[in-house]
RNA sequence: GGGGACGUAGUUCAGCUGGUUAGAACGCAUGCCUGUCACGCAUGAGGUCGCGGGUUCGAGUCCCGUCGUCCCCGCCA
C-alpha cells in the first residue's frame, strides 16, 4: 500500500471541535479511522482523535482520488483529511456525537499509516479482559474513556502544583536511588556496578529526604513522586505508585489540615463534586469502637455502641461485657437466612458470639429471650434506642477468650458487619463524598511474631507531648501525633508531626527495640542531621492514584495509571521483569542461584 | 504464603452424563451497494480447547500437576 507524506500540512481543528458555525470552512483534520461504512461509491469514515469523532464523507463524484484511498482504509489507519465542513441534512444528523450536526466532505485523503486489526475495539465500553488490555496498553489508552482519565490526572497534577505553590510549598526532587531502610515494606534493590555487593534501594517514600529538607530550611516542601514497595498487590496497590508528598516546618496540625482540605476541594471540583469543609475528625479509638475500622465510611448512619447486659445475664451467656450493639433502623423484617449470613460473616471475622433482637411494634423477639428473659432483652434494645421496626445486632466474645487481639478482632468483625449492612440495605447514596480525618493513632502496635513493639505509622512519628513520660512505662497506651485522611472508607493519605529532637528520637528507637548500633548503622546520617538544628516539622503523603481513581469513579488504581503492572508485578506489555545478559550480571558482580 | 473465580476462534462466550467433523455473536477477508453512523446483503477464512501428565476404546469435558489473569486474607510503618 502506498502511504502519503504529511508534508507541511497542519491540523486546523480537532475532530471533536466542529460545529454548525464551521460550515463552509475548508479544514484539515488528522486522526485514526474509528469506523468505515462503505456504501459503494460513497464511503463514510469516522475520524477520531482525543477530542472526539467527526464523520468524513468520501464521494466518488466529489473526489475520485479520495474515494479510491478510502477504499483502502481500515480500522485504526492514520489518515489526514482536507475538505469542506458541510451541514448535514436534518434527517442525517447524528445526535450521539457533539460534532454530529456537520461532516467533512473529503477533497483530499492522506493515508499516513496503516494498522494491524486491533485485538479489541477502540471504544469506551469493551468487554475485553484486563490481561489483553494491559498487553496492548497503547491501544487501550487510545479509547476515549482512558484518554479522559489520563487528561483528568494531568489536570489534577496541575491543580496540586498550583495549590501547593500558592501556599508556599516548593517542589523538590529527591533521589530514587537511595539506601534501604529498616521497618516498613520490602525494598526494591538496585545493585551497584562500582561497589560490588552494595545495593541502592528504591524509596518506599521520600520520608527521610523530606525531613532533611525541613532541616535544610526549605520550610514547606511538596513533591508528586513515585514510591516503590515490594509487597503483594491489590486493586488499590501497585509496585510503584504516586504520592503527593508534603512536609512543613513549624507545623500546626490545623494549618496543614486546612491546606489539604482546600486541595481536596479544588481536586474534586475538577469532577464537579462539591466538598464539605471542614472535614470531621475522629479519634482512632472512637473509630474502632463505633465503626470497627480505622478508615470508616461515614456516608451512612450506622454505629456500634458498647452496652451492658442487665445483672446476671452476662453469666448466663458466658460472654464479655460490655458487648457491642448496632441498631439497624427499619430492618425488623430481616429473614432467618439473611441473619444467618450475617452470623457467618461475623464468625468468618472471628467474632465468637453473635445474636440479634427484632423490635416489631410492642413485641420484641430474640433468640436470647429464653436464656436471659424478655425483660433483659428489652433493656438491651432500649440501650441503643431501638424503635418499632428496628433490628439490633449484637456481637461479643466468649468471656473465656478475651485478649487484646480478640478485642481487636471483634472490632474488625463489627466493622465488616457494618459495611455488609450498608451494602445490603443500600445505605450509601450515590454521590456521597464523605471525607474525614482519623487522629490520635496509637504510637506502637505489638508484633506477636517478633515479640516487640513496632511503629504504627513510622519510627519518626512524634508521640503526643502529654504522653512523653509514658514512653518507657506504658508504650501500648501512647498516642501518636499521626493522622489519616479517609474518603468513603478508603485511606487516601496519612501523616504525622515528626520527632524533631534527637533525645526523643533515641527514646522511641529504644521503645522499638532498635539498638543504638542498629539505628546508627541504618540512619546515622539522619540522627546527625537531627542534631543540627531541626525545626519542629510534620507533613502528610496523599495517595495520588487512589484519589484519581475515586474522582474517576474507578475501583482499581490500574485504571488511572498509564502503564500499570499486574498483581504479580509484571508489565505484560514490555514483559518486565526479564532476564539479563550474563555480561550484565558479571559487571554487577552477581550470580543467579540454580 | 493461604483461599476463591476464570482460562475454548482476533474478541466476548456456549459446549449437557466423556462419544461423529468443537459452535454462536462480533470482528476479519472478498464481492455488491450514493446517506450511512453498531450501515445492509452475499460468500468465505479463522481453533495447540493455557501448558504437561494421567484415567479411558475414546477427554474441551474426569483426575493430578503447572502457568497466567482477577478478587480476598496474610503482608503493605
Amino acid at each position: 500500500m502506498k502511504l502519503d507524506l504529511l508534508g507541511d500540512r497542519q491540523r486546523t481543528h480537532f475532530c471533536g471541535d466542529l460545529r454548525q458555525s464551521h460550515a463552509g470552512q475548508t479544514v484539515f483534520l488528522a486522526g485514526w479511522v474509528a469506523r468505515r461504512r462503505d456504501l459503494g461509491n460513497l464511503i463514510f469514515l469516522d475520524l477520531r482523535d482525543h477530542t472526539g469523532i467527526t464523520q468524513v464523507v468520501c464521494n466518488r463524484e466529489v473526489s475520485p482520488e479520495a474515494h479510491d484511498k478510502a477504499e483502502e482504509v481500515r480500522a485504526e489507519y492514520v489518515v489526514g483529511v482536507e475538505g469542506e465542513v458541510v451541514l448535514r441534512a436534518p434527517d442525517t444528523v447524528n445526535a450521539q456525537i457533539p460534532a454530529g450536526e456537520v461532516e467533512v466532505k473529503a477533497k483530499t485523503l492522506l493515508l499516513l499509516n496503516e494498522a494491524k486489526t486491533p485485538p479489541f475495539p477502540i471504544e469506551d465500553e469493551i468487554k475485553t479482559v484486563e490481561e489483553t488490555r494491559l498487553r496492548y496498553r497503547y491501544l487501550d489508552l487510545r479509547r476515549g474513556k482512558m484518554q479522559k482519565i489520563i487528561r483528568l490526572r494531568h489536570r489534577a497534577s496541575l491543580a496540586v502544583r498550583e495549590h501547593m505553590s500558592a501556599n508556599g510549598f516548593i517542589e523538590v526532587e529527591t533521589p530514587f536511588m537511595t539506601r534501604s531502610t529498616p521497618e516498613g515494606a520490602r525494598d526494591f534493590l538496585v545493585p551497584s556496578r562500582i561497589h560490588h555487593g552494595h545495593f541502592y534501594a528504591l524509596p518506599q517514600s521520600p520520608q527521610l529526604f523530606k525531613q532533611l529538607l525541613m532541616i535544610a530550611g526549605c520550610d514547606r516542601y511538596f513533591q508528586i513522586v513515585r514510591c516503590f514497595r515490594d509487597e503483594d498487590f491489590r486493586a488499590d496497590r501497585q509496585a510503584e505508585f504516586t504520592q503527593i508528598d508534603i512536609e512543613m516546618a513549624f507545623p500546626q496540625r490545623d494549618v496543614l489540615f486546612d491546606v489539604i482540605e482546600q486541595l481536596m476541594e479544588k481536586l474534586f471540583a475538577l469532577v464537579d463534586v462539591k466538598v464539605d469543609r471542614p472535614f470531621p475528625r475522629l479519634a482512632y479509638d472512637t473509630a474502632m469502637e463505633k465503626y470497627g475500622s480505622d478508615k470508616p465510611h461515614l456516608g451512612f448512619d450506622l454505629a456500634w455502641k458498647r452496652v451492658n447486659l442487665p445483672d446476671g445475664a452476662g453469666e448466663k451467656l458466658h460472654i464479655m461485657q460490655p458487648l457491642k450493639a448496632l441498631r439497624v433502623p427499619g430492618w425488623e423484617s430481616a429473614s432467618r437466612s439473611q441473619l444467618d449470613k450475617l452470623q457467618d460473616l461475623a464468625r468468618a471475622n472471628l467474632a465468637d458470639w453473635f445474636s440479634y433482637i427484632k423490635v416489631s411494634g410492642n413485641e420484641i423477639h430474640s433468640p436470647l429471650d429464653k436464656i436471659i428473659g424478655g425483660e433483659a432483652v428489652r433493656a438491651l434494645a432500649n440501650s441503643v434506642e431501638a424503635a418499632a421496626g428496628d433490628l439490633v445486632l449484637l456481637v461479643s466474645l466468649k468471656s473465656s477468650s478475651v485478649t487484646r487481639q480478640a478485642l481487636q478482632r471483634l472490632d474488625a468483625a463489627s466493622g465488616e458487619l457494618r459495611l455488609e449492612l450498608a451494602r445490603r440495605r443500600e445505605l450509601i447514596k450515590p454521590g456521597t463524598w464523605s471525607f474525614l480525618w482519623v487522629v490520635d493513632f496509637p504510637m506502637f502496635e505489638y508484633d506477636e511474631k517478633e515479640k516487640r513493639f513496632g511503629a504504627m505509622h513510622h519510627p519518626f512519628t512524634s508521640p503526643r507531648e502529654e504522653d512523653l513520660d509514658k514512653l518507657e512505662s506504658d508504650p501500648a497506651s501512647l498516642k501518636a501525633r499521626a493522622y489519616d485522611l479517609v474518603l468513603n472508607g478508603s485511606e487516601i493519605g496519612g501523616g504525622s508531626i515528626r520527632i524533631h529532637r534527637q533525645d526523643i528520637q533515641k527514646r522511641v528507637f529504644d521503645a522499638l527495640s532498635l539498638t543504638p548500633e542498629k539505628a546508627r548503622e541504618r540512619f546515622g546520617f539522619f540522627l546527625d542531621a537531627l542534631e543540627s538544628g531541626t525545626p519542629p516539622h510534620g507533613g502528610i503523603a496523599l495517595g495520588f492514584d487512589r484519589i484519581i481513581a475515586l474522582m474517576a469513579g474507578e475501583s482499581s488504581i490500574r485504571e488511572v495509571i498509564a502503564f500499570p503492572k499486574t498483581a504479580s508485578a509484571v508489565d505484560l506489555m514490555c514483559d518486565a521483569p526479564a532476564t539479563v545478559d550474563p555480561e550484565q550480571l558479571e559487571e554487577l558482580g552477581l550470580s543467579i542461584k540454580n
